[in-house]
DNA sequence: GCCCAGGCGTCCC
DNA sequence: GGGACGCATGGG
């Protein structure tokens, strides 16, 4: 599939035209529980405006509602972009392939515009060890927090106008002063994430060397393995960072939807090899869809 | 104050 | 290998 994209030389803006929302709504994208950075910023009439991250550079995403096209500010390449959204994707081919029952129709059709992102592995690894036993808006306070101590400064400039944001911290931006996790609220969490740090730093872990070639069952086995992470934090990081689509996480709201509405029976292989994407939608649904 | 959250490690059988 | 149980915080 090709897309329509144009770059703006003088302002370094790159555009996409052609961008339905019910294949990408950035609302319900950056809202549903995959990511935690993305803040939504006042725009003009007819347009959404978020400020977060895209490769660890603060980034400005917008959306034409009526001419249907996406923009990024963002120091880089186009394909970055493409890559972060998964805009190669044709979300519509991709659903249409799988055979809904109806429930997950119905979920379908509450949440579609949702799009799984492709993420940076270290982050999403760090955030989704914060997200256990944790509520979302708790853990985009956490995340926040954890990025303003230990992170640096990023400052993008829109027409004389300027934005800020803290990018993630590495792992050595953590170690150096990580007596400080301890003090940012991060409960038991910060644990986790010391240890995590430490092991990387020493080279006793070499996770962010693993190339998302490798194949699911080891990816996920290297996850659990380290201390902190199980089965459901690793099929979000299969998913989210390593777009393994056929991850499911399986976490509190799908439990209750297993039990609910499939009869504590549900057969996720008949979702094909984008299950993932299935699983965020009913997530979405149970969450935020039957108040 | 009490309850709970996109779970996990640790026991214990 | 499976089922209880405790777990640090902060927000409602």
């Amino acid at each position: 599939m090709s897309l329509n994209v144009d770059i703006n030389k003088s302002s370094g803006i790159i555009t996409i035209r052609e961008i339905e929302m019910d294949t990408l709504d950035l609302d319900k994208t950056f809202n549903c529980g995959q990511a935690f950075r993305w803040k939504k910023i006042n725009a003009l009439p007819g347009y959404i405006a978020y400020k977060g991250f895209i490769n660890n550079k603060l980034t400005i995403i917008t959306y034409n509602l009526l001419k249907r096209e996406l923009c990024a500010k963002y120091d880089g390449d186009v394909a970055d972009i493409i890559k972060y959204f998964n805009l190669d994707l044709d979300y519509n081919k991709i659903i249409s392939e799988i055979e809904l029952d109806e429930y997950s129709q119905k979920a379908y059709n509450y949440s579609k515009g949702i799009r799984i992102l492709h993420q940076d592995l270290w982050e999403t690894i760090v955030t989704f060890i914060i997200s256990q036993r944790n509520r979302v808006e708790k853990i985009a306070n956490s995340v926040e927090r954890l990025c303003e101590t230990f992170g640096e400064l990023d400052i993008i400039l829109i027409n004389n106008r300027e934005y800020k944001g803290y990018k993630f911290p590495t792992p050595q931006e953590i170690y150096t002063k990580k007596s400080e996790l301890y003090t940012i609220g991060l409960g038991y969490r910060a644990e986790y994430i010391d240890r995590l740090v430490q092991d990387i730093v020493e080279g006793k872990n070499n996770i962010l060397n693993t190339s998302e070639e490798v194949d699911k069952i080891t990816l996920d086995y290297k996850l659990q393995s380290i201390y902190g992470i199980g089965p459901k934090v690793s099929n979000c990081i299969l998913l989210f960072a390593y777009n393994k689509y056929e991850a499911f996480p399986i976490d509190t709201w799908i439990g209750k939807v297993i039990t609910n509405e499939f009869k504590g029976n549900l057969d996720i292989t008949k979702f094909g090899k984008y299950a993932g994407i299935i699983q965020q939608f009913l997530f979405y649904y149970a969450k935020y869809g039957t108040v």
